[in-house]
RNA sequence: GAUUCCGUAGCUCAGCUGGUAGAGCAAUACACUUUUAAUGUAUGGGCCCUGGGUUCGAAUCCCAGCGGAAUCACCA
């Protein structure tokens, strides 16, 4: 049942009456430009800058674009597509063929509400005050809004009048949002860019792109808490992957040179600003390379990107400008925190860098060994300083199961971190590729967990025969597509770049 | 999970030390057919998040819950 408000902006009787002539013969949006739709407001940019004002009837003939009517002052109303807004001016018994149609327009428009969808046909003409508008001489309605949107104001000042801005509303009910402010609108398209961008860099290496499961028989590759759920048929518990290493690898077994997927991973841990229960990733694994190669193609993927979505390969996040140019700043763990804190920790045992903790009041527990320690004094002392893209390198053996063993140093990984603006956005090793090694290491892996470590990577058997086919040495990389949007778009807030990021059910 | 702040009209918000609700925009009607956030006049519109408590009386004070935000914890 519609309440009053409904029922007063739906006047169902009088628009089924009035726009009968819109369902029966649906309008048709020519091809103009050779762009379907056509996105006025793009085009009358291009006119703007381009044409200098030769936007007369004869130059661009008729128009007929569509889309929702935003408000009307006057004979002026604005209608807004998916690329912007456009003024129509629609003069009062001046739209028909004959007095029944005339009149019949003038009762329609004045029906109308904001959020409702209308098409219109016209030529452009600029008014007094300079501004390129659509003389409406055919208007038609095509669908109706019930809700009104809530709309936003803004002066020649830019400042902003009545807009909507409630994190909650925005979140939830999306799609309003996108309507109504342009601004978030925008990041999402970056964010598309930002991905096509990628995908492109990857493709014209000759890389392939490659999906695998999303569900799992034992959840491996990263150290998370899993969801879990139940398949009825085979009757066995299932796992949303909290990563996709161990299945892209196989694949680097099977005889591809290099391989990437760009998916949703799931982690069933807490929720904060940089955080969400499902998130983006994108992996790539390429044969006969090392991390010290990977380092070097990161740099140019990302310069590439900043370049082709923001047209520079600096940005400005959250005041900080940083510089997507490479090559970029090498500190291997050891000599970050020697580099922060002034102490040499290379050559301490588990003991003595536990005590080290406590001196500093990090908060550390028995089950922790000497890579978490190390990690938590990194996170502690070191993180926050690495503004500028920097590469943390060269890993304690302890942290990274699936890295490969160091070339020269003794007890570390070939493996890097690439830190901008105090946080992760990527992670690579040169892969381990030796399945003796590599079972050692699970095995490793099973003794933190009986210590009590819950994030204690899990044994996958069919990995480890894969190897023992023989895998080529390989370098792996993974990047947090989230995060690095959050960097191109100059967003605190990972929801700020989540279509529909998670929430509670809304109760009552 | 902890702490702090917040929840009032479709939207943005005001409601002081308790006396049962206000503004602007949006909406509706009429007039105006024009401009560049905002024309005028009039009108309608609120389980003041939910449930308890204190009180003669609660949007306001107290407790609990629900939802959101920030910070911290957690998070390779």
């Amino acid at each position: 049942m519609l309440d009053a408000l409904y029922a007063n902006r739906f006047k169902p009787e009088a628009l089924l009456e009035k726009s009968i002539e819109g369902f029966s013969d649906p309008i048709q949006f020519d091809e103009v430009l050779g762009k379907k739709p056509l996105p006025l407001a793009a085009y009358i940019e291009h006119l703007r800058h381009d044409s200098m004002g030769d936007y007369t009837a004869e130059k661009t003939g008729k128009i007929r674009i569509a889309g929702r009517f935003m408000g009307q002052r006057g004979p002026f109303a604005k209608l807004q597509d998916a690329y912007g807004q456009v003024q129509l001016y629609i003069q009062k018994g001046g739209i028909g063929e004959d007095e029944a149609s005339i009149q019949k327009t003038d009762e329609l428009v004045k029906l109308l509400d904001i959020g409702d969808y209308i098409g219109v046909t016209g030529t452009l003409f600029a008014t007094q005050t300079g501004e390129i508008t659509l003389h409406v001489d055919e208007l038609i309605f095509l669908s109706k809004a019930l809700k009104p949107l809530p709309i936003v104001k803004r002066d020649k000042q830019g400042n902003v009048y009545d807009a909507f801005t409630d994190p909650e509303q925005r979140y939830r009910q999306r799609y309003v949002d996108l309507t109504v402010n342009p601004q978030f609108k925008e990041i999402f398209i970056k964010r598309s860019n930002i991905i096509r961008s990628m995908r492109r860099f990857f493709d014209e290496q000759g890389w392939l792109e490659v999906e695998t499961p999303i569900l799992q028989p034992i959840h491996g590759g990263a150290a998370a808490r899993p969801f879990k759920t139940h398949h009825n048929t085979l009757d066995m518990p299932l796992y949303m992957r909290i990563a996709n290493e161990l299945y892209l690898k196989r694949l680097i077994v099977g005889g591809f040179d290099g391989v990437y997927e760009i998916g949703k991973m799931f982690r069933n841990e807490g929720m904060d600003r940089t955080h969400n229960p499902e998130f983006t990733s994108m992996e790539i694994y390429v044969a006969y390379k090392d991390y010290i190669w990977m380092m070097q193609m990161v740099e140019q993927l990302l310069e590439s990107i900043a370049r082709e979505v923001n047209g520079s390969p600096e940005v400005t996040y959250q005041g900080n400008t940083i510089n997507f140019e490479g090559p970029y700043e090498r500190l291997s763990m050891y000599e970050s925190i020697k580099k922060y804190t002034d102490i040499d920790i290379s050559e301490m045992d588990e003991q003595e860098i536990r005590a080290l903790c406590k001196t500093w009041h990090l908060e550390v527990d028995e089950s922790m060994g000497r890579g978490k320690l190390i990690d938590e004094i990194f996170g502690e002392k070191v993180e926050h300083h690495l503004i500028q893209p920097t590469y943390i390198t060269d890993y304690p053996l302890e942290m990274t199961p699936l890295a490969k063993k160091h070339r020269s140093k003794p007890g570390l990984v070939e493996r890097f971190e690439l830190f901008v603006n105090g946080k992760e956005i990527a992670n690579a090793y040169s892969e381990l590729n030796d399945p003796i090694d590599q079972r050692e290491r699970f095995e490793d892996q099973l003794k933190l967990a009986e210590r009590g470590d819950e994030e204690a990577m899990a044994l996958d058997e069919d990995f480890l025969r894969a190897l023992e086919y023989g895998m080529p040495p390989t370098s792996g990389l993974g990047i947090g597509i989230d995060r690095l949007t959050m960097l191109l778009t100059d967003q605190h807030s990972i929801q700020e770049v989540l279509f529909f990021p998670q929430m509670r059910p809304e109760g009552h």
